[in-house]
DNA sequence: CTGAAAGCGCTTACAG
DNA sequence: CTGAAAGCGCTTACAG
């Protein structure tokens, strides 16, 4: 009896789920699926008749076209790739990379385009995923975090020119297309915005070899003090991953209870920056009145802090949507080309850093 | 001339980027295409020697399965689909959505599954994004956000049977698949936390109508209070947007500087909390000293605030892990049920909540 | 302006 | 154990 009962259901679920195809509606309106097809596709050459009667049609079936099948038929699938670490990487966690995802996503739809969202548990499944994400069909595109791909895939994307850009500036910059901020521009401007306000010894905060974005802020950090006459103390440039909230507490204390200890502090992440200002208070001293501290980012809760941080706004969104655009204009040209964008940042100013003398 | 080398390269171009099919590793393998086939299938039936053989040719020839064409045969494309607003919205700026979506996308993963991500940019284009991810075959189900979602979506996808899982209790939660936290519960322990440490006068920060979840954790609220014998003072009841940062100021600092003052802020969110513990500094006043306060959600920077911030896990991550197994065994059962998944709290204490007296 | 037919690249009863 | 054939639901030259 129960078994009865599921069965019908399960009948009148099928009943109810059976799609309507572009062959029922051809029927019903006594056209050829070929007209049916056409009207969808706003062909110019049916009548206009034809075109009413079939749109009426459609609308009373509640038909809706099988993307599937016109992607098989068309060889388009509307739908890019991004690839996004899920759980042993903490990097998701990062507000930057929403505000990506929303800056993709947002001109993705304007072009009628989807993402496809794929995640991998561990770093080592990437190159696996994006090679199913370019060869079996799904996608038309993808694009790829600098700080995580590796050379082997874009080589690999190369080889079978299949359309990709990358967000931060690559290694072999000049072979793929990418966006980015000009990252040793804004470090210079940071640094240059302690120098002005009378700051001489200036500490950078979360150098990390391999991330080409920290290294970047670094060379501008360097050229903005050697342009001041002021020269690097190595003492105060510290290596910390990027993404890391904590950086070496001892040696951070150190060198904030020191005698030769920094005015000032330029944090490659407002996260670190956050980090710095809690020790420079459990060390018993002040942000901004004893340290002033500035960081990177400007995430949500850098105006809520206390003081506000002052930050460099890098317009994650704003990479996001050039990505998009770029990987567009890729995969809708017939020829080969390798185009940048340089997203423009923009330092904000807030109460973190103090006029000196 | 540029325009012939432009024309050799497309045709290279064609020529790489040509795939290779069924048919092409079946003729090299002097096999059938549904030999081919059932290789790939791992159907036992195929001999071994064949197996192999069929194997090494798709090695050899570097063949990938076209999931589309795949797709359209089985009638199963392993994605699904979420919606997530983009432009408009700062909601999607919260650390809470991207924490469910690598829940999600964390045992997609495992179930080999992929996740369609549909942006809109504005509220209204939600329900056409939901109707054309669910009837056009490209998604086998989808998961909604409860706070977005409205009852004729909900219903429409109910009408076709198509699988569903809503993040957050709606309010006909008897008829949908649903996860969420037990909001109020989670709003009872905390405010129970502050009672416990002595407080009395406790304002509750962050009511929004429009949001169950802020009206659970109020419910909650209000039945600590109640039970512990301290009556409700609506003075103290704070309405404002659950996601807006900022709260009505001028209403906040009255009550701060009042003499009637509450000893403890319970805070919807930890964004408020935040803009709370602010308003408090610059009333001169300090926490948790004079004010102790707390939020909800465990944002990362919550361990990095000064004071660092009591506040509630609810297990972002975990809401979306369960969404997605809710959702796949809806998928998967030939027979419909409506299934909620409960995903516990936890009070994470730190040092914004003071013991008094 | 419209239709019949072939094709997109798979899967899967059905036969043997 | 393997193959020929039909089918998934579209699109699009080709004919008329």
């Amino acid at each position: 009896m129960k078994i009865e009962v599921a069965h019908a259901l399960a009948q009148l679920e099928n009943e109810d789920t059976m799609r309507v195809t572009i062959n029922d509606v051809a029927k019903a309106a006594n056209v050829s699926p070929s007209t049916v097809s056409r009207v969808i596709a706003n062909n110019p050459r049916i009548g206009q008749e034809t075109r009413e009667k079939v749109f009426k049609i459609m609308k009373e079936m509640n038909y809706h076209p099988n993307i599937i099948a016109r992607s098989l038929a068309n060889k388009s699938t509307r739908i890019v790739g991004v690839v996004v670490p899920a759980n042993t990487e903490k990097a998701f966690q990062h507000p930057f990379y929403p505000e990506l995802l929303r800056g993709i996503g947002s001109v993705a739809t304007k072009y009628k385009y989807n993402i496809l969202l794929s995640s991998i548990n561990s770093p080592s499944e990437e190159k696996d995923v994006i090679r199913e994400l370019s060869r079996s069909g799904i996608t038309e595109g993808v694009i790829l975090l600098a700080s995580r791909v590796n050379d082997p895939t874009i080589k690999e994307l190369k080889k079978i020119h299949f359309p990709f850009v990358v967000v931060g500036r690559p290694e072999n910059e000049d072979e793929v297309n990418w966006v980015d901020n000009n990252n040793v521009n804004a470090g210079y401007e940071i640094t240059k915005h302690f120098i002005k306000n009378g700051h001489k010894r200036i500490a950078f905060l979360g150098l990390a070899p391999e991330f080409i974005v920290t290294t970047d802020r670094y060379k501008g950090y360097k050229k903005a003090l050697e342009e001041a006459g002021l020269g690097i103390d190595s003492g105060l440039v510290l290596e910390s991953k990027f993404i890391e909230h904590t950086t070496d507490i001892k040696v951070m204390k150190q060198i904030l209870t020191g005698s030769k200890r920094p005015t000032g502090i330029v944090a490659c992440d407002d996260f670190l920056a956050f980090g710095a200002m809690k020790l420079i208070n459990e060390c018993g001293l002040k942000v901004p009145e004893d340290i002033s501290v500035a960081g990177f980012n400007n995430v949500p809760l850098a105006s809520y802090s206390i003081p506000p941080l002052t930050t460099v706004e890098v317009n994650a969104f704003g990479l996001g949507a050039k990505a998009f655009e770029l990987l567009h204009t890729s995969i809708s040209s017939d020829y080969q080309s390798f185009n940048r964008t340089i997203v423009p940042t923009e330092i904000i100013t807030r109460e973190s850093v103090q006029v000196l003398g």
